[in-house]
DNA sequence: CGTGTTTGACCCGCGC
DNA sequence: GCGCGGGTCAAACACG
């Protein structure tokens, strides 16, 4: 399978940005089309769960084109809306609220990598490292999902990913996996799961920033420092 | 042997 | 304060 396709669906959400990044909240454009990953069936929905808090109270149910998507009182993740663009591309809209926040000193927070610093980890766990884990479960990076149709849970984005964990979630019978990339120093996660409802459809939820361009594009160029900031 | 996956244990946040 | 559930760790295992 192919991964061009995908991973121009994860620079695409960042290639028309018009969201300014500050309070950590990802940059989405106003109605972005998108090509479908391949592995998928061309209905594909995605849904994003960031949202800038003045977008969040001062229209929550619209998006940004001012189409009523969903209840103002959604505040997790909730399913939203998403057209489609035709076969090939879909439309991204924004809905939902997602009020998590960062600092901006999430790398410090979370540079715990196993094996990078000299701390003592060994015979259970340092209070250091009970620090670091402590703040690193209170200060979140933001996320974005999106649902697709796939047959295949994992979908390929353009990057490494290593399994870290698999959880059954409750009232779901499908496992959800959890991974993180497998780039040195970068921290960014995604979960899959599959939709209770439906389970042709698959959330993958990303947590986080790279750091690095996709992996099959690191051999040529690196990309330029601007982009750098915007992958996935 | 290196790399990735599996899986049970552990920890923490949150609701009651 | 307690229990539940989600998220992470890390040893064991599988595989090329």
């Amino acid at each position: 399978m192919s991964t061009t396709s995908q991973t121009m669906l994860n620079q695409g959400l960042f290639e028309d940005q018009e969201v300014p990044t500050q309070m950590g909240y990802y940059p989405f454009s106003s109605n972005l089309t998108l090509p479908a990953p391949l592995g998928c069936h061309q209905s594909l929905k995605v849904f994003s769960n960031t949202l800038p808090p003045s977008l969040a109270s001062d229209a929550p149910s619209t998006n940004l084109n001012g189409t009523l998507l969903s209840s103002p009182t959604t505040k997790h993740r909730e399913d939203t809306t998403c057209d489609f663009g035709g076969p090939q591309l879909l439309s991204l809209h924004r809905s939902s609220t997602n009020l998590w926040a960062w600092n901006g000193d999430v790398g410090e927070c979370l540079s715990t990598k196993r094996g990078a610093g000299g701390d003592d980890n060994h015979l259970g766990v340092s209070t250091l490292k009970m620090k670091k884990i402590k703040a690193r479960r209170k200060v979140r990076e933001p996320r974005f999902c999106f649902k697709t149709m796939s047959d295949v849970d994992v979908l390929d984005d353009g990057y490494k990913w290593r399994k870290y964990g698999q959880k059954v979630v409750k009232n779901t019978q499908h496992p959800r996996s959890y991974y993180r990339c497998t780039q040195d120093n970068c921290r960014v996660k995604k979960r899959v799961e599959r939709l209770a409802e439906d389970p042709r459809m698959v959330i993958t939820t990303y947590e986080g920033r790279h750091i690095h361009s996709p992996s099959h594009d690191m051999e040529d160029s690196q990309t330029p420092s601007q982009l750098n900031n915007f992958f996935w």
